[in-house]
RNA sequence: GGGGGUGUAGCUCAGUCGGUUAGAGCGCCGGCCUGUCACGCCGGAGGUCGCGGGUUCGAGCCCCGUCACUCCCGCCA
């Protein structure tokens, strides 16, 4: 027989009773009846039960053994009797009745339990990543992981994508998050950068005639942490298309990502093909943000004429300077008392704003502080509007246009929660498009580029030449599920005058794009096929697959909020040695 | 770089108005138990209340500082 096993922890069923069998996983549970003990045997496959009592030779070393600890146990399938069956348990028809038993390795006191689901710190859990990454839920995290990115990789190649490996060490770049920055040996006081996107390279890659490209690509930035961003490394399914126009783009990765959240959405629905499309503006407008959640019914509006010149001065004098009036509907919240009015009313003001009036529609009237200020045709305007009902409440944001549109859309999402609309088991996305080329630096008020540097103006060099640069719109997009922004796209720029032009107009000199973008430049002289893609997130689509709150439960070994690895301690510090060969300086 | 939250046993947490010897569950150790599957029952060990300072007759609790973790803002073309 095998040293470590003939079957597998997950694999004995009722047709194997009475087979000779040996087993190894760790002790996952200990049920000690005295002269009789009961061990759940765990391996990546399942659990088995096994039983020993006093008169196997067995007993009293698996009696001793501790939790977490590797064994191997030889014995024989009994069927179990029907009163001790366990539905719960693929393998619980039957249970194995050890003769021999074998300790592989032994485990001490388990600083974070393995066989339920406490919650236990996030520093502990990556300290004793190992066992964390044995529990249930992590286990399973980490194995649909795998399994979605083999459905990308499939449903990407069925498409007509090939994976091209592009470098690690790279070039770093001017624009975009700081640099992780890799010292060459060869070249004293020059540095490599880790990639923040294969961007360059796989635009390299179009003009170098491979059509269609993807890679699960490993993505590098020294940025800070969030609860939806690991620090420092993250994957993304980075793709790109040559003689594309934007629609062809969508209709290539929609069924892609669709079929996916299909497959391991579970109970879950997806939204229908083809994906909702938001240009920018209206994504502000309706839902204040460029990454809305549309499982959230409510929708903004825009109420400023109901309100200019009107008896409600404090807004007329606002609108006069330049300020807009936002209505968020509440659905349903007629009926909430006034306590929570004022919850609401407490917690704008904590947030940097005026204060949130509003009027409550109830029994075909109009109440609630703002309406002795208003008159009939501007009450039914407010309600054409909005739409709102009976029952209904609408809430106000008057200030200047960005700020009310950003606030709006946190009253929006605040309501949602307070009201219990959110849809719930369902993934849906949408498309932001037509995002602004440029925006102006609120704190030097210079313009700069507003996402991608690369992305092609709409328009194209006539747009740059004679429209205001601040309303001039990129052919670029964003791809959103649930509120979880996925992908950054564009269809690229790849003609040489428009590139000198865009940047001119964001401050850049001819010789600065060509001292940082030479390498694409000189491409662009040689034959370059109109392209475009996107990179969507892999960490971000298992996150959602996962039903997890934070991408970390999806990574195997995420580095922490400081971005270091708790485990294998990084960052370290170097030997004298290795920093003199790299020509660095140490610290006295 | 800035703001919020948290920090009490190995782990999850409770700890009243500032008042005697800081508690519970899980885990650990010992004992009992032949049908459990979150087994049950009895007993035990285990604490620099993150750290430093202050107020007070007296601090886990109040004040100041600091550290760690975490969430957010900045940042993320």
């Amino acid at each position: 027989m095998h040293p470590y096993r003939s079957h597998t922890c997950g694999q004995l069923r009722a047709c194997d009773v009475s087979s000779p069998v040996r087993l190894s996983g760790w002790i996952h549970r200990k049920r000690d009846h005295g002269q009789l003990l009961f061990i759940d045997l765990r391996d990546h496959y399942g659990i088995t039960q096994v039983v020993v009592d006093t008169r196997s030779p067995a007993f009293s070393l698996l009696t001793h053994v501790k939790q977490e600890s590797v064994v191997t146990v030889t014995g024989k399938v009994h069927q179990r009797s029907a009163a001790t069956l366990n539905k719960g348990l693929e393998t619980g028809e039957i249970e194995l009745h050890v003769i021999d038993a074998k300790v592989l390795s032994e485990s001490d006191v388990l600083p974070i339990l393995v066989h339920n689901d406490q919650d236990f710190p996030e520093d502990l859990r990556l300290r004793y990543r190992f066992l964390d990454l044995r529990r249930e839920k992590m286990h399973r995290n980490i194995v649909l992981r795998s399994q979605v990115i083999a459905s990308l990789r499939q449903r990407m190649m069925a498409q007509g994508f090939l994976e091209y490996q592009t470098p690690i060490l790279g070039a770093a770049s001017p624009e975009g998050a700081r640099d992780f920055l890799v010292p060459s040996r060869l070249h004293p006081g020059r540095f490599y950068a880790l990639p923040q996107a294969p961007q360059q390279f796989k635009q390299l890659l179009m003009v170098a005639g491979f059509d269609r490209y993807f890679q699960i690509a490993p993505c590098f930035r020294d940025e800070d942490a969030r609860a939806d961003r690991s620090p420092g490394e993250f994957y993304q399914l980075d793709f790109e298309m040559s003689f594309a126009t934007q629609e062809d783009i969508f209709a290539t990765i929609e069924p892609v990502l669709h079929g996916v959240f299909t497959e391991f959405s579970g109970s879950r629905s997806v939204a229908p093909l083809p994906f909702l499309r938001i240009p920018f503006e209206e994504a502000m407008l309706k839902y204040g943000t460029d990454k809305p959640d549309l499982r959230n019914p409510l929708h903004i509006a825009d109420v400023t004429e109901a309100y200019r010149n009107s008896k409600l001065y404090i807004f007329a004098r606002a609108i006069e300077e330049g300020a807009t009036v936002r209505a968020i509907p509440a659905l349903g919240a007629a009926i909430q008392p006034r306590g929570w009015f004022d919850r609401l009313n407490a917690w704008a003001k904590d947030q940097g704003v005026g204060g949130l009036g509003y009027i409550v529609f109830e029994h075909g009237k109009a109440g609630g502080p703002l309406v002795k200020h208003l008159d009939s045709d501007r009450l039914n305007q407010i309600r054409a509007i909005t739409g709102i009902k009976d029952g209904d409440v609408v809430f106000f944001i008057c200030d200047k246009p960005d700020k009310a549109a950003f606030f709006a859309g946190r009253v929006r999402t605040r309501l949602c929660d307070e009201l219990g609309l959110l849809e719930k088991d369902v993934f849906r996305f949408c498309w932001i498009t037509d995002f602004p080329l440029y925006e102006r630096d609120p704190g030097s008020g210079i313009i700069r580029f507003s996402h991608n540097p690369f992305s092609m103006p709409r328009g194209g060099i006539e747009a740059l030449n004679s429209q205001d640069p601040l309303t001039i719109k990129a052919l670029q997009y964003d791809l959103v599920c649930n509120g979880v922004e996925l992908s950054s796209g564009a269809i690229r720029n790849h003609q040489p005058d428009i590139m000198y032009r865009a940047f001119e107009i964001a401050g850049y000199s001819r010789a600065d794009v060509e001292a940082h973008f030479g390498g694409i430049l000189r491409a662009f002289r040689f034959g370059a096929p109109p392209h475009g893609g996107a990179a969507p997130g892999v960490d971000r689509i298992v996150m959602l697959l996962a039903g997890a709150l934070t991408v970390r439960e999806v990574i195997p070994f995420p580095l922490n909020q400081q971005a270091q690895d708790l485990l294998m301690e990084a960052p370290v510090a170097v030997r004298p040695e290795q920093l003199r060969v790299l020509r660095i300086r140490t610290e006295t």
